[in-house]
DNA sequence: CCGGATCCGAATCGATACTG
DNA sequence: CAGTATCGATTCGGATCCGG
């Protein structure tokens, strides 16, 4: 194993050999949103191999990151430590810079709830909320439906994605006061490339609501492309 | 080139495909302190391979992280781009999440100078530094030699590890109000389980000036090993 | 010396299949 | 559900070599 270590005595050498090898950090963003089992994150890895996966949980585990828990009746959970969970503001620095490089999805890529939930969070910005009234968002891109939350200075996301309707009652949590469906150009409302007005019908089409909340949805959240913001 | 992506639509899996690379962040480390030839990264990187070195240079070269800049009249020095020092911040957090994770240093690890460097800004806290008087460290780990001026809010860091000393005069800058040779214990003095007194002697051996200014050293450079500055 | 390119064995990664 | 096992394709690591 010296053979993989960099060989230098240094914070991020040691942060990288912990977090650093391929696919770690995005497990670690996966669990930023809540704790999973080992096949929620392989669904929302898509492409991760399943002994790579594995490898990198035992990692993850004896590095102090990631917990194994298991559940009371059925099956087990992995979820961050304290210590992980510190790097939430890590993996959303690293989710703002490399932001501005995405380009247009390639061909075959995913977007999945977790990844959306971290994304929303990261643009997120609490001081702008505060100012604004509370709202409720439903947004659909591709195959994920998530339903923001917004009130005061608070987030609050739930993946109503693959989980099947209550037998009684609708989704939870009140109606939401603009639901829309996006493309993948709502990166470029997000970074306020696009205003939302020429987007909608573009890139977004709204299902139900007022389609000015677009306007205060693209000042909710925000990326700004250059890096003003830190 | 495919089978190399994550393949998914968010800024974190762009992120780590431009600077998720094994070694990647550790050029970038090292650029942070300043441009550097192929030759001074190698020497810093002492474990790289000279072949993955140009590989992850092109490689950050494509992604607009790094630039290859040839000197008016030799050779030539590779320099982070805007974009590429935008990462500074996650390089830090990423240092100090590490830092309490560095136990204590490997059989043939090694400490350069950028390393320390970073490692010093990193630690650096200006709030603190802005009411104590403006100090001038000189710090030897291993074969590293140092110099940290601080003066109110600012740092400025000296390597004067391998520099042949000039003919005339003495090193630049005025005399240090404090030089000592520090062991790999420095570490417990940043993160305060060790008080500047014990550490006297025992990993800090004081080579000239007013020991009682590590006091003063160990105010100025800190990093809290529980997450609580974030 | 500087800035790499080349070659090769060892380790890792990725894809698929399989098991308690 | 939660992983192992297997195996070819890449990548990494270490060393050497080469043109300026």
């Amino acid at each position: 194993m010296a053979g993989r270590s960099y060989g230098q005595y240094c914070g991020v050498s040691t942060a990288l050999e912990l977090v650093g090898e391929r696919w770690a950090l995005l497990i670690v963003r996966d669990l930023l949103v809540g704790p999973r089992r080992y096949t929620d994150l392989k669904q929302g890895l898509p492409r991760i191999p399943t002994n790579i996966l594995a490898t990198r949980l035992k990692e993850l585990q004896a590095g102090g990151v990631v917990r194994r828990v298991p559940l009371a009746h059925c099956g087990l959970v992995y979820e961050l430590t304290a210590y992980g969970r510190e790097l939430e503001p890590i993996v959303q620095a690293l989710g703002r810079w490399g932001f501005r490089s995405m380009g247009d999805p390639e061909e075959g890529d995913v977007v999945t709830g977790d990844s959306l939930t971290m994304a929303l969070r990261t643009a997120f910005r609490p001081e702008v909320a505060a100012v604004l009234p509370p709202t409720t968002y439903q947004m659909h891109v591709g195959p994920v439906v998530l339903r923001a939350r917004v009130a005061g200075a608070d987030l609050h996301v739930a993946q109503l994605t693959p989980a099947a309707p209550p037998v009684s009652g609708p989704v939870p949590g009140d109606a939401p006061d603009l639901e829309f469906a996006a493309g993948p150009g709502i990166r470029r409302v997000i970074s306020g490339e696009l205003t939302p007005s020429v987007a909608i019908g573009d890139v977004v089409r709204v299902i139900s609501g007022d389609p000015t909340l677009l306007e205060r949805f693209a000042l909710t959240f925000h990326i700004d492309p250059e890096g003003t913001s830190t």
